[in-house]
DNA sequence: CTTCAAAGTTAGACATATCTAACTTTATTT
DNA sequence: AAATAAAGTTAGATATGTCTAACTTTGAAG
């Protein structure tokens, strides 16, 4: 049975090895806030579970087993973010934390009727895919507005970071899924980014902001 | 802060000094499942954190603060079940399982959520008193059915235990809070009780289930 | 191809929550 | 009042998750 404590190593080293497909003892102690003995007796610990592959001075790598332990702790997270936002009335800023402390909830049962109520949803409140309780999720082909070269009409289809900050950012901006942005200059130099949309006529956004939003690109 | 197992010393303290005001190490022990010297501990960091009195080889005494929160754990565990049961639409046997985990999550905005889409609500689904965010809660005065002592007929108003199997059993038998049972015989040598109800000509009960049915008289 | 900083490991420590075995105190029983 | 069982305490051990300080390995730069 993993503690809590292990489903959020489990999290992060899922988060981590999604570009390089392995993480560094360093990046996990970073992201963990721990020192690095801490992360190595961890990783042993993990791995003695199976869920981590790990040779000394070598980089860490999830194993299947694990990788489906880290997406079923991310299927209870997300289904419970969807549920305080669709059944309780959060508004997506408000939700990430709660969720944090629901994702380690274990009854089944729980999760279960969670899934039913909202009809086995695909999607969590800030457009991220929701594993099955297999731990298979869609990989969705968006773009980062970022990425965007030309100006073009592009959907808001997610968002990189549920950080109540950035949220309420988007919020007071008038910015929600779905919504549809035109693309209307990009400052190559600052990587800056205006966009109408809505009732804005124009808004700027820095590169920091563009990076952080998963668009698609209207045809 | 209390962690969620110093919130289970809280709760069985607070459960078992209904009676006497005051719990013995050994009573402790026994509810938690936990060896003597591992209650004498706790008992000492307890006291340290202000909940309890405790001066060596005497009883155990919860001070006014370790009161409060004890009653706000209940609190959040009834407004749990009634949740689960309200809103998530799980029945009266299946919630006290997942209620024991959902009242050690530290999000006060969720059960004040929780608390608003729930109207305030006084009784959770077992017919026990939620405690209010001050850790007041109402204490009805019923009596047990096991001591109604001639015929008459009560309404049955809350269960004493909360326990899967006996809710099933209750389920079984068709009896729901709220129900009127005419009692037409009481055998004083086994202390078992006759019953109808409803549907039910006559139920003959043990004195171990009317002891776990509190009921009020009606006149 | 040596040097050296970054990355990783080991050793030893601490806090929490638990245990068993042995000892002390309290209170009951004769 | 002495004996004794029950209740409570102490001592010493274990597992988990964490730390700092010191040491080793790796790999990149000169």
């Amino acid at each position: 049975m993993p503690t809590s404590i292990k489903e959020n190593y489990l999290k992060a080293l899922h988060f981590l090895s999604l570009q390089s497909g392995v993480v560094s003892l360093t990046e996990l102690g970073n992201a963990m806030e721990v020192s690095k003995p801490t992360v190595n007796d961890m990783v042993k610990k993990l791995a003695a579970r199976g869920w981590v592959r790990h040779e000394r001075y070598q980089p860490i790598q999830l194993t299947p087993e694990g990788h489906k332990a880290a997406a079923l702790v991310i299927r209870k997270h997300r289904l419970s973010e969807l549920f305080l936002y669709q059944v309780m009335g959060f508004g997506w800023e408000e939700v990430h934390d709660i969720a944090e402390e629901m994702e380690h909830i274990k009854s089944e049962l729980f999760f279960q009727r969670m899934d039913e109520l909202l009809r086995f949803p695909v999607f969590d409140p800030h457009g991220s895919p929701i594993p099955d309780k297999a731990g298979n999720m869609v990989t969705p082909s968006y773009q980062l507005l970022s990425h965007i070269t030309s100006p073009c009409c592009v959907v808001l289809k997610a968002i990189r970071n549920s950080g109540t900050e950035f949220l309420k950012y988007l919020n007071e901006k008038n910015l929600q899924l779905g919504i549809e942005l035109k693309i209307t200059s990009i400052e190559s130099f600052d990587g800056s980014i205006s966009v109408s949309y809505g009732h804005c006529e124009q808004l700027v956004m820095s590169h920091s902001v563009s990076s952080l939003l998963w668009v698609e690109v209207v045809e």
